[in-house]
DNA sequence: AATTTAATGTTGTCAGTGTCAACTTTAGAA
DNA sequence: TTCTAAAGTTGACACTGACAACATTAAATT
């Protein structure tokens, strides 16, 4: 509770400092040489402080994917509004936006996605935040049924379908695997992309 | 050349050793803890015998890598043999494949797509692995459209489109994010999701 | 207001890591 | 047979995550 001054013995608000910090970090060098110690003394603090509000390393990294995902679901959330729920366009839209990004976080975002090794159970708050962003996609597939231009199966299914691609793509755009040249032609991939999964979203059934 | 028995101060093998040797902890332990030490110790040589066959940890990771790309592409070769070319079962049954691969050596699949950061220009054998793991998916995409089942695109971008869209599910999958329980349900998933793949592959147009 | 207490931050330590440098052993070319 | 370069070893260094013991402080209790 206690606003204290940066100084003090006490710092005020270190833990929100440390996942700060951490970002940081991630942004500028990757996960893979952050070390807690580094992190530490960014903020200015012995190497051992982290521990009084973090279990281990894992329980800061959490931290810091949970946050990634909070960013996502607004992200995902600001690049529907505008966009009439009933046009193929919305979930475009969101696609989009959701690689963007990834492209934009490229270390943040692998982190959100196992590139450290998390007991998703050990951190409920992050399962919970990540299922908030899931779900983004899920009411956009419902709309888009009662609106008709679904096909009427299971929304969640379809959803993980949808997920599945634009994640494989972030991935993959960031592994630089995909061989297409950030920019105009890569847009055009998304959507083209998009196209397609929507086609096949539509449809109403046959092999 | 020389082939050398084991107990002899030259190994005989010692790199392919060493990369069996990381692909077994890696199966068992992850990534994450890996240590050229431990493999080394594995391996019962000393901690520094490894630089003489790599230049660094990374360079390790990136064989063993390397070396997954292959089994990789062997096992969409082999899921494809007995199928009709012109049919969509044909990019289902790699689909499946590629899947079932990922979740059969979650560790090592992640290792394959990132989870340590490589400097693919400084790793070129990784780079051309991974590619010709790739081709098997655009041939497949080819031989679909010459015999009239996909549309007339791009192959190349048709195929990165498939491509994400299993590797999105392969790391949703591992990182236990699907919500879908391994076996029947999972399988009827990827079977519902490369259907509504393949019917966006099969139109022809019509955003 | 004084005292206690629990939260927060620090110092010291430990085993383990990746990598460098210097040394030793060995296989095969000269 | 000698020489040399490749292959393996030993020792060192700075760094890491984590633990234990200690110090400081804010605030709850008296």
């Amino acid at each position: 509770m206690a606003l204290v001054t940066k100084n003090s013995y006490h710092h005020g608000d270190l833990r929100q400092n440390l996942i700060d910090a951490a970002i940081a970090l991630i942004s500028e060098e990757g996960i893979s040489d952050l070390s807690l110690r580094q992190v530490a003394r960014r903020v200015g603090v012995s190497h051992n402080a982290p521990y009084r509000h973090f279990e281990d390393k894992e329980a800061l990294l959490a931290a810091v994917a949970e946050q990634g995902f909070q960013c996502l679901r607004v992200t995902m959330e600001t690049a529907k509004q505008g966009i009439p729920i009933d046009s193929f366009q919305c979930l475009e839209a969101i696609g989009i936006a959701y690689v963007n990004f990834a492209l934009a976080q490229p270390f943040h975002y692998r982190l959100m996605f196992g590139d450290y090794r998390y007991n998703l159970s050990k951190h409920s708050a992050l399962a919970e935040a990540a299922q908030q962003s899931f779900m983004v996609l899920v009411n956009t597939i419902r709309e888009g049924q009662s609106a008709g231009i679904f096909r009427s199966a299971d929304p969640l299914s379809m959803a993980r379908v949808a997920w599945s691609l634009v994640h494989g793509q972030s991935m993959l755009a960031l592994d630089n695997r995909l061989q297409v040249k950030q920019g105009e032609e890569f847009v055009t991939f998304l959507k083209f992309s998009s196209q397609i999964l929507i086609q096949g979203l539509a449809g109403n059934s046959a092999t």
